[in-house]
RNA sequence: GCCGGAAUGGCGGAAUUGGCAGACGCACAGGACUUAAAAUCCUGCGGUCUUUAUCGAUCGUGCCGGUUCGAUUCCGGCUUCCGGCACCA
C-alpha cells in the first residue's frame, strides 16, 4: 500500500468508478424502506461557493449513512435555471439566456463531483427545459381551473432595475431582495395565485411539523399574520353607505373618538367631493402619494392626516365621531378604515395627540400606577371595563366576546378573521422563464392553452433590451394563438412565471423526471414522498418554503399526492463566514472551494465543514481548522497503511476474536462506544462534528493500542475495518481506497453499517464521584452497577471522605448508581 | 415596538434524562527525532492561591435571585448579541 496520502489520485480514481458504476443509481424498490434525502437545488450561477459545499456535503453524509443502513436512497440533483442573471447575461454579453445557462450548468456539475457527492445523476433535471416546463404550464392550468389562479388589477410592487414586479415576499424592507433596488408602486394587471385560500391549513398544518425548526415555523407564522376580530360597521352621516372597520379589540368601541379611513379608501372621493374639504384631501393625497412605501410606513415618522368634514356614528353609543384620513391605514389590510381608540392603541394615541381629539378610556388599569383619565402612553394591557354602559365592571376579554355577541345580534357586525399573507403574484416581465400558458380571447375573454398544445415553448426570435416589457413581446411569431374555445385568433400571455414557481414541485418530478406522458407516476411519487429530509439555508424559510407547502396541498387537493406536506424534516444549515463575517467579494475575504479542493482534497474539505460546527449554526471558515481536518485524514491514513504493510498477519485474522486483557476490553470498548455514538449522531441527531469527534478518540485508541507489546489481531482488524466504515459516510474517498486496501472487493457505500455490542459497553469497573455537600472531593474505582448501599459503604470508609466528615453531622447520603455519592454535612 | 434564538477557556465547540464543566479539534508552550527545516511523536494548557514539585485549596458556564443534596441544564427577573416581523388596526 502507498505511504503517502495522495488525495488528488485517490478522489479521481474513486470519483470515475463510482460514475462508471453507476453506484448512485435508485429504482422503486417496494421491497426497502424509502429515504428521501434533498438538498435544495442551486441557481446555475457557474460558480459554486462554501455554503453549497456545505449543503451538499451534509446531504452527501446523511444519503449515505442511510443506504448503508438498509434505506432504498433517493438522493437526486438538478437547476433551478430560469431566472434573472441569465437574462442580464444575454442583455450585458450578447449572449443567449440558454446558452449561458448550459454552460453554467456544466461547469458547475464538474466542481460538484470534484466534492465526491452520491447523486443519481440519471435524475437531472432543469427547470428551463421544456419537459420541465411543460409540467409547469400543466400545473398552472389546473391551478386556474381550480379558480386558484387569477389576473387583476392592482397596484405591485415594482423593481425597476430588474424591471419586473415583484411578490410580497421578495420585497426586503422596502427593497428587492435581489438586486436592493427600492421597489416602486405601479398600477398593473397581473395573474395571481390564490395563496390566502390556503392560509389557515398552512399555518395549522406547522403544528405537526414536528422534525422542522422551531425558527422556521415561527417565521411562517409570523408572515402569514393571523389575527382574529370583528368587523364592524358604522353609519356615516348624511351618507348612504355604511363604512366598515376591522378591529381585534371590539371591547374598545365605546373608546373610539374618531375614524381613520386610508387615503386609497373608495369613500375618501365620495364623501368629498364638491365639499369645501376636497382640496385640502386631495393636496394630502397626493402629498403621500410621493412617498415610498418604506418612507409612508417608518413607525418613527410624524402622524400625519386631514379632517375630510364627514362623521359617523358609532353604533353601541350614538356618539358622532369625525373621520379623518391618514398615511397609517393601509388600504389593503382589512377594510382600509379603523375605529381609533387613542386610549387603548399606541398609533390611535399618537394621532389624537397630535390632532388634539378626545381620549376616553374603556379599559382601567389594575396597575394603581397608572390613571387611565391621565394617560402619558396608549394604555393596552388588560384590566377591567369602564365608561362602557352596560359592560362597565366586566373583565375586557369576557366583553370582546359580550359585544361581538351584540353586534351580531344587532347585525351591525361578524366575527372575522384577517391574515397579513396577500395573494401571490405571479407573473413576471421577463424572457427567461414558463410562460404562462393562457390566450386572451376577444369574445371568451382569458382562456388556458390545451393541454395537448403543452409545452407553449418559449421563442428564441426575441431582443433583448432590458426595457421594462417582455422580451417575448419582440417576438413575431409568440403572440399569436387561436382560441381553443371558439378558434379565433387571439393573443398569448407575454409574461413568464416567478421562478419560485418552477422550484415549488421539483422535488416531485425528480421521483419520476423522464415521463413523457404525465407529471409523474403516483405510483413512484407514492413511493419516495414525502422528502425524509431537506437541507438549505435558513434564507428560504419563507419564501421557497412556504410555496412549495403551497403548492403540496394544492396538488394534493387535485388528488394528485398523498401528503399535504412535502418535507417531513428540514435542517437549515448556518452560513459559512470567514473572520466572524459573511463571506463577500466586497469583503475581499472569499474562500474558494475549488482552491481548497487543489490543495487539500474534497475529503478534507467535507471533514472540515462537518466538523468546525453544527449544521444549523453558523460556521467560520479557519484555514488552520482545515490543516487539522487534513492532518487528521492523513493520521488515519498512515495507521491503515502501517496495519496493511507491517501488521497484518493474514493467519492470525483466521481466528475468532477474543477479548481479554484489559487493553482489549479498552479497544473494544473504544470501538463499540465509537459505533454508538456515530451511528446516534451522524443517523439521528446530525451532529456530526460530535460523530467525528468520537471517531478521533477512537483513532487515538487505535495508535495507543498499536504500540503495545501484543496485539490481538482479529480484534485489532475489526477496529480498523469498522473505522473505515464509520469514517465513509464523511469522507467516501479516502475510506473507499483504505477498505480497498484491506482487502475488501466490494464499495463502502454497499457495506452494512456496523452494529454495536452494548455488553462492551459496560465496563467491570466504573469510576465515581464522591461528594461532600455538592464538591467532589474524591473519585473512587468500583464494581459496575454496585448497589447503593456498597457504594454508601464504599464512600464512607474512603480515609479521605472519613477525615474530611469525622468532626460534622452527616444529615443525608444520596446515592446515583455508577454516577456519585454525595454527603451531606453539617 | 412585537415574536423567536443564543451567550461555556485564547478560538471552534462538547456535556443527549438535574449528577465529575471544558470531550474532540485549533492556537500556544516545552520536549523527542533531524546537520537543519518540514512532517511526525510525547507532555502541558480556565482563573487565583499554595507548594521545589507532587498533593492540595478556591473561584468559574452573560448578570441577579430562586428551587434542589446537587443547576451549563429547571423557574423568575435583567443585560448583550443575532434573526424574523413591523403604523397589520
Amino acid at each position: 500500500m502507498q505511504e503517502k496520502y495522495n488525495f488528488s489520485g485517490i478522489e479521481k480514481k474513486w470519483q470515475k468508478i463510482w460514475e462508471d458504476e453507476k453506484a448512485f443509481k435508485t429504482e422503486v424498490d417496494e421491497s426497502k424502506e424509502k429515504y428521501y434525502v434533498l438538498e435544495m437545488f442551486p441557481y446555475p450561477s457557474g460558480k459554486l461557493h462554501m455554503g453549497h459545499v456545505r449543503n451538499y456535503s451534509i446531504g452527501d453524509v446523511i444519503a449515505r449513512f442511510k443506504a448503508m443502513n438498509g434505506f432504498n436512497v433517493l438522493h437526486p440533483m438538478g437547476w433551478d435555471s430560469f431566472g434573472l442573471p441569465a437574462e442580464n447575461a444575454a442583455i450585458k454579453n450578447d449572449i443567449h439566456p440558454d446558452i449561458w445557462t448550459t454552460e453554467n450548468i456544466a461547469e458547475m456539475k464538474r466542481q460538484l463531483n470534484l466534492l465526491g457527492l452520491s447523486y443519481d445523476w440519471d435524475r437531472e433535471l432543469a427547470t428551463c427545459k421544456e419537459d420541465y416546463y411543460k409540467w409547469m404550464q400543466w400545473i398552472f392550468i389546473q391551478f386556474y381551473k381550480k379558480g386558484l389562479a387569477y389576473k387583476k388589477e392592482n397596484p405591485v410592487n415594482w423593481c425597476p432595475s430588474c424591471k419586473t414586479v415583484l411578490a410580497n415576499e421578495q420585497v426586503v424592507d422596502g427593497c428587492c431582495e435581489r438586486c436592493e433596488t427600492e421597489v416602486e408602486k405601479k398600477n398593473l394587471s397581473q395573474w395571481y395565485f390564490k395563496i390566502t385560500d390556503y392560509a389557515d391549513r398552512l399555518l395549522d398544518n406547522l403544528d405537526e411539523l414536528d422534525g422542522w425548526p422551531h425558527k422556521v415555523k415561527v417565521m411562517q407564522q409570523n408572515w402569514i399574520g393571523k389575527s382574529k376580530g370583528a368587523e364592524v360597521e358604522f353609519r356615516i352621516e348624511d351618507f348612504y353607505k355604511r363604512l366598515k372597520v376591522f378591529t381585534t379589540r371590539p371591547d374598545t368601541l365605546f373608546g373610539v373618538t374618531y375614524m381613520v379611513l386610508s387615503p386609497e379608501h373608495p369613500y375618501v372621493k365620495l364623501l368629498t367631493k364638491g365639499t369645501e374639504c376636497e382640496e385640502k384631501v386631495n393636496e394630502y393625497i397626493s402629498k403621500i402619494s410621493h412617498l415610498t412605501d418604506i418612507e409612508r410606513s417608518s413607525t418613527t415618522k410624524e402622524k400625519t392626516g386631514v379632517f375630510i368634514g364627514a362623521y359617523a356614528i358609532n353604533p353601541v353609543n350614538d356618539k358622532k365621531v369625525p373621520i379623518y384620513i391618514s398615511d397609517y391605514v393601509m388600504m389593503d389590510y382589512g377594510t382600509g378604515a379603523i375605529m381609533a381608540v387613542p386610549a387603548h392603541d399606541e398609533r390611535d394615541f399618537e394621532f389624537a395627540k397630535k390632532f388634539d381629539l378626545d381620549i376616553i378610556p374603556v379599559v382601567d388599569s389594575k396597575d394603581p400606577e397608572i390613571d387611565v383619565n391621565d394617560l402619558k402612553e396608549a394604555f393596552v394591557a388588560e384590566g377591567d371595563m369602564i365608561n362602557s354602559g352596560k359592560y362597565d365592571g366586566m373583565n375586557n376579554r369576557d366583553a370582546i366576546a359580550e359585544i361581538t355577541k351584540e353586534l351580531i345580534e344587532k347585525e351591525i357586525g361578524k366575527e372575522t378573521t384577517n391574515y397579513k399573507l396577500r395573494d401571490w403574484l405571479i407573473s413576471r416581465q421577463r424572457y427567461w422563464g414558463t410562460p404562462i400558458p393562457m390566450i386572451y380571447c376577444r369574445k371568451c375573454g382569458w382562456v388556458p392553452e390545451e393541454e395537448k398544445n403543452l409545452p407553449v415553448v418559449l421563442p428564441t426570435d426575441v431582443e433583448f433590451k432590458g426595457k421594462g416589457e417582455s422580451p417575448l413581446k419582440t417576438s413575431k411569431t409568440f403572440a399569436k394563438a387561436i382560441c381553443p374555445i371558439c378558434g379565433l385568433e387571439s393573443t398569448r400571455e407575454m409574461d413568464t412565471m416567478d421562478t419560485f414557481l418552477d422550484s415549488s414541485w421539483y422535488f416531485l418530478r425528480y421521483c419520476d423526471p423522464k415521463n413523457q406522458d404525465e407529471i409523474f407516476s403516483t405510483e413512484k411519487v407514492n413511493y419516495w414522498m414525502n422528502v425524509d429530509q431537506y437541507i438549505g439555508g435558513v434564507e428560504h424559510a419563507i419564501l421557497h418554503l412556504m410555496y412549495a407547502r403551497f403548492f403540496e396541498m394544492v396538488l394534493y387537493d387535485l388528488g394528485l399526492v398523498k401528503y399535504e406536506e412535502p418535507f417531513k424534516n428540514l435542517l437549515t444549515q448556518g452560513m459559512v463566514n470567514k473572520d466572524g463575517r459573511k463571506m463577500s467579494k466586497s469583503l475581499g475575504n472569499v474562500v474558494s472551494p475549488e482552491e481548497i479542493l487543489s490543495k487539500f482534497g474534497a475529503d478534507t474539505a467535507r471533514m472540515f465543514i462537518l466538523f468546525a460546527a453544527p449544521p444549523e449554526k453558523e460556521l467560520d471558515w479557519s484555514d488552520q481548522g482545515v490543516e487539522g481536518s487534513y492532518r487528521f485524514l492523513n493520521r488515519v491514513y498512515r495507521l491503515v497503511c502501517e496495519y496493511v504493510n507491517e501488521i497484518r498477519n493474514e493467519d492470525k485474522l483466521k481466528e475468532e476474536i477474543i477479548v481479554n486483557s484489559a487493553d482489549d476490553k479498552e479497544l473494544n470498548y473504544a470501538l463499540n462506544a465509537t459505533v454508538k455514538k456515530v451511528t446516534e449522531d451522524a443517523g439521528g441527531r446530525f451532529q456530526f462534528n460530535t460523530a467525528i469527534s468520537s471517531i478521533m478518540e477512537l483513532v487515538n485508541e487505535l495508535y495507543r493500542y498499536k504500540e503495545l507489546d501484543s496485539i490481538n489481531m482479529p480484534l485489532f482488524d475489526k477496529a480498523i475495518s469498522d473505522l473505515v466504515i464509520v469514517l465513509s459516510p464523511f469522507v467516501p474517498h479516502i475510506c473507499e481506497e483504505l477498505w480497498e486496501n484491506l482487502g475488501h472487493e466490494n464499495r463502502l457505500f454497499n457495506v452494512s453499517w456496523p452494529t454495536y455490542d452494548e455488553k462492551a459497553l459496560v465496563r467491570d469497573t466504573i469510576e465515581i464521584v464522591v461528594q461532600i455537600n455538592g464538591k467532589v472531593k474524591e473519585k473512587m474505582v468500583i464494581e459496575n452497577n454496585s448497589n447503593k448501599e456498597v457504594m454508601e459503604k464504599t464512600a464512607l470508609e474512603n480515609d479521605k471522605i472519613k477525615s474530611l466528615i469525622e468532626d460534622k453531622n452527616v444529615i443525608k447520603i444520596i446515592a446515583v448508581p455508577n454516577k456519585l455519592v454525595n454527603i451531606v454535612v453539617k
